[in-house]
RNA sequence: GGUCUGAUGGCCGAGUGGCUAGGCAAAGGUCUGCAAAACCUUGUACAGCGGUUCGAAUCCGCUUCAGACCUCCA
């Protein structure tokens, strides 16, 4: 809790102090999946920021709920009349039920999340399980008068809510901005002005996901479930709100002006926005089809993917761009990452080999306070990095002997990287887990192999030597000669 | 068109009025029977043009270019 953080905060549009509604307690609430495809690289975004943010407060002493939600009903495929759920859509085609979809792919996501080592939130609420919620708080901003009924569904009056409250102030649009330049669609003849945004939807009679309400047999409108399901978990009034910066209008624009409506005053004090991934200078999305899903990283199978990298390479990559700043996807990068990951993880475990001595050289307080500093500065991930990898080179050289740090200093120092490194950054050591585990197996055979393979090599009998070196190496076990003997580890 | 971001060395990517970010790649070196691996050393970049300043990549203006949102999107 002797955090000076800052974060920036969108509604603001500068850095913050942050400070806790309730001392020592923190409320987020982030825009998850909506469930109807395959996580994509995109979607490892803001998972990644929030479980950042989520593990730092957690590791300064806070008690924190995260909310993060799972949209599994009510994105509009299209407007208005032709409003057919997404998640209904995909299912007619594929003959599932919707329900099936959504479970389908809402594992899918927790899946490709635990690879990435993101942490499950506190509570993961599903639209379709507060519709009784949803139905409430509409009917709350029918009471206050923000809203009107029309041939069965549900609008927010736009209009009226913007001479009350002003409509626009997180995206920093005002009301004639958004009439000049919205759309006129067809089918909006419920409406009474194109920006008005559904609230409750009447289902057309195909329409296979509806539930009963007072106005119609249908389904909440696109912005509902996270008003709802914030109020309900984290209070009328919460900490963080998260999500991508192109939730920014309309959803969370509608979900500030739902959330005033209803309770008579926004809801989330800091608004966080991450950035999105691009490819090729254009971001990476569903609507234009350049995504790359997460399993496709992972197992390398994409025409765009020269190899498979690894979740922590992904993660990491995420991690080594400040949320706030786009990310370019290229092979070239995700290289550089897994090189870098790989360095790093080196250098975390070399710090086992090295001896106490009597002084110390280096002071590991240094490492404490540039990651702290990092990090209370709106989340700096890759001065954090920047930092573990200075202290690399400092632990390379104290392995060497040239500097040289007390036993008490040694173990501040274990702590601290262990800390940044996997406690807050959220990396997992892959190589030296999976070494372990595949070792077991094979470490009896190795090492009498490698055994033989010194005696030849004392026998200056090098072609027997090699041919036990090609013949690990082919089995996938690779040996790095050290002076005094050698090294082995799994490909 | 409106609103808003950004332009950093071969690549990715921080920073920000004066002090080496970091990673990858590259080059050199140490080690080594060879190789691999590992480690060490090396980079003076901030779109262009003006302006403010003792000093600007960092502030201001203009120009060019790129992107996001304005429609579902992380």
């Amino acid at each position: 809790m002797d955090t000076k953080l800052t974060i920036y905060n969108t509604l603001t549009r500068r850095k913050e102090a942050f400070e806790p509604l309730t001392p020592g307690r923190v409320g987020i609430y982030v825009c998850g999946p909506t469930v109807y495809g395959d996580p994509h690289l995109g979607h490892a975004r803001p998972a990644v920021t929030f479980d950042l943010l989520f593990r730092y407060l957690k590791a300064s002493g806070y008690r924190v709920r995260y909310v993060r939600n799972i949209t599994d009903v009510g994105h509009l495929e299209h407007d208005a009349d032709e409003g057919e759920d997404k998640i209904a859509k995909k299912a007619r085609l594929e003959q599932l039920e919707p329900m099936e979809v959504a479970h389908y792919y809402t594992e899918r996501y927790r899946r490709a999340m635990e690879a990435l080592n993101v942490l499950s939130p506190s509570i993961e609420p599903h639209a379709s399980g507060h519709i009784i919620e949803q139905i409430a708080f509409v009917q709350r901003i029918l009471d206050a008068g923000f809203a009107y009924v029309s041939n069965g569904s549900v609008y927010f009056d736009v209009e009226k809510y913007d001479a009350a409250h002003r409509y626009g102030i997180l995206s920093g649009r005002n009301l004639e901005d958004i009439v000049a330049n919205t759309r006129e669609l067809d089918g909006q003849g419920d409406k009474r002005h194109s920006y008005d945004f559904a609230l409750w939807k009447k289902a057309a009679p195909e329409h296979i996901m509806r539930w009963p309400s007072p106005w119609s047999d249908g389904f909440p409108g696109w912005h509902m479930e996270c008003s709802a399901m914030s109020t309900k978990y984290l209070g009328e009034r919460f900490d963080i709100h998260g999500g991508g910066m192109d939730l920014m209008f309309p959803h969370h624009e509608c979900e500030i002006a739902q959330s005033t409506a209803a309770l008579g005053h926004d809801s989330a004090r800091y608004w966080v926005h991450n950035n999105m991934i691009t490819i090729n200078g254009q971001k990476m999305g569903k609507s234009l089809g350049n995504f790359i899903t997460l399993d496709e990283l992972f197992s390398g199978s994409h025409r765009l993917l020269a190899q498979a990298y690894t979740p922590m390479t992904v993660r990491f990559f995420v991690l080594q761009a400040h949320y706030r700043s786009t990310l370019d996807f290229s092979n070239e990068a995700l290289q550089a990452a897994e090189k870098g990951l790989d360095r790093l993880m080196k250098g975390i475990e070399a710090l086992d080999k090295v001896k106490p001595a009597a002084v110390s050289t280096v002071d590991p307080a240094e490492l404490e306070t540039r990651c702290r500093a990092a990090m209370d500065d709106d989340l700096n991930s890759p001065m954090v990095i920047s930092a573990l990898f200075d202290w690399v080179r400092t632990i390379n050289s104290l392995v060497d002997g040239k500097q040289t740090i007390a036993a008490e200093d040694l173990e501040r120092l274990k702590a601290t990287v262990h800390r940044y490194a996997f406690d807050i950054l959220g990396l997992r050591d892959e190589k030296a887990a999976g070494a372990a585990s595949g070792r077991d197996y094979v470490t009896p055979l190795v090492e009498m192999l490698l055994a033989e393979r010194m005696q030849a090599r004392a026998a200056k009998d090098w072609a027997a030597s090699d041919r036990i070196r090609d013949g690990l190496a082919a089995a996938g076990i690779r040996v790095k000669d050290r002076k005094d003997g050698s090294d082995w580890e799994l490909e």
